[in-house]
DNA sequence: TGTACATCAGTGAACGCGCGTTCACTGATGTAC
DNA sequence: TGTACATCAGTGAACGCGCGTTCACTGATGTAC
């Protein structure tokens, strides 16, 4: 009763693996929508009908490196989060927006998997959630942090809209208890600024202005932070 | 000696303009790369190899679908901007993120095929360029307006490194002549958080916490706006 | 204005390809006695 | 430990489909005299 039991159940186990990998490995050639269960065979020398003892559709499967993809991205982003110092608010966003960048830039077909245009016809399953949520819960989890720590300083802006004030409430109830709803709206404007730069890199618009984008990057990263108010170089 | 003189002349054009209106209605089922030849000739009731007197290739097709978009875009965001006093600086950064939010969502497949991730094998030509650049020529004009005028007043950040000095300076130069660095690169990273943000209305990354996303884009326009230092609502 | 010729749009068959999925099968691995 | 049976992995052929592109062709439109 050992977590791998018989020899044919690791052979199941490696095999599957194998067969996201190769799929994987394909993404980039022919993309999402261009993956191919008998390209995938071909590739691991097997009959295509083979495939289907291990994903029942192609859908299956595209629905399995979608999960592994957003657990691969949500295990790196956390990994550099805690190797910073639980204390180090700043650096913690560095370290955040760091690895985002560093792993779209090493993979970036899965990262177009989950965070390009979505694949015609292909509905995301449930299970793809909470593999997803990992990566804005780290952030959260940083903004939470700071704000428990009375080092969040958010710069004062325009008030809240009543319907953002419920909305920002309701994200700092889940995730940051009691963070102030413009801090919680900074973030997220952080957010979706590092992921619209971290596309753009990789999309090739930025070419012929930000190339190489690594300096910008940099930059846009400390301006965040002074936006959302962590404590660390001075914003002056 | 009219500008579309014959007949011929004027069936080929509309006949060329039906192709594509076809063709971007199926960019919505089947995305792009999915983007079929014969399912257009067969929603246009002709025989598919008729559309080789149009289009020389699918992938000539799809050009003409990517300028089309970019043209579309870039025409909305000017007349947007055109809208506006032009001293009104803050107004008219309004107005072009309002105009790129409401042509994303009422065009959610063009901006996919311009904005999203590229379709693999697919290398767009050269012609692709210029009507690309027309919405960040758009926002430069906005900035080198107000800096013309006096009227930019970017709070101060972080000192510019070297290399992005030197990016930020050449890109001012063809653009926003004179502007300062580090308000160019205020510029870019409104720019890049405003796709961002669109983007990830668009394909669902708000769900659940920003959504319905207008109150929070409205609000982080403003901080945006802030950022870049145009005059207006104070940012306190 | 009328005729002869050139140009061009559109057809339909064909080539050669790839795809997802099903199904009856063989043979190896695992299990119960 | 050995045997009989059940489970499962993998095969190869087949179904029915769609694709981009080429090619020889017909017939309509345009042009030059």
């Amino acid at each position: 009763m050992s977590a791998i039991r018989t020899a044919r159940e690791r052979a199941r186990a490696e095999l599957t693996q194998e067969i996201k990998a190769a799929a994987r490995r394909q993404l980039g050639e022919s993309g999402a929508q261009g993956l191919s269960l008998r390209a995938v065979a071909r590739e691991l020398g097997m009959a295509s009908s083979a495939l289907y003892r291990y994903f029942p559709s192609r859908d299956d499967l595209l629905t399995a490196l979608i999960i592994d993809a957003y657990d691969a991205i949500g295990t790196c982003v956390e990994a550099a989060d805690r190797a910073v110092d639980t204390d180090d608010f700043r650096g913690r966003w560095r370290a955040f927006c760091t690895a985002i960048r560093a792993w779209a830039t090493a993979h970036p077909h899965e990262y177009s998997l989950v965070y390009g245009s979505p694949v015609p016809g292909y509905i995301a399953p449930e299970a793809t959630v909470p593999p997803a949520a990992r990566v804005p819960l780290t952030l959260t989890g940083i903004i939470r942090d700071a704000w428990q720590a009375g080092a969040l300083r958010t710069p004062p802006g325009p008030e809240l809209s009543p319907e953002l004030t419920a909305q920002t409430a309701a994200v700092a109830e889940l995730a940051a208890p009691g963070a102030p709803g413009p801090a919680v709206a900074c973030a997220m404007i952080a957010w979706t600024q590092l992921f619209g730069m971290v596309g753009f890199e990789l999309y090739g618009h930025l070419k012929g202005t930000m190339d190489p984008a690594g300096p910008f990057f940099e930059h846009a990263l400390e301006r965040m932070a002074d936006l959302i108010g962590l404590p660390g170089t001075p914003p002056g």
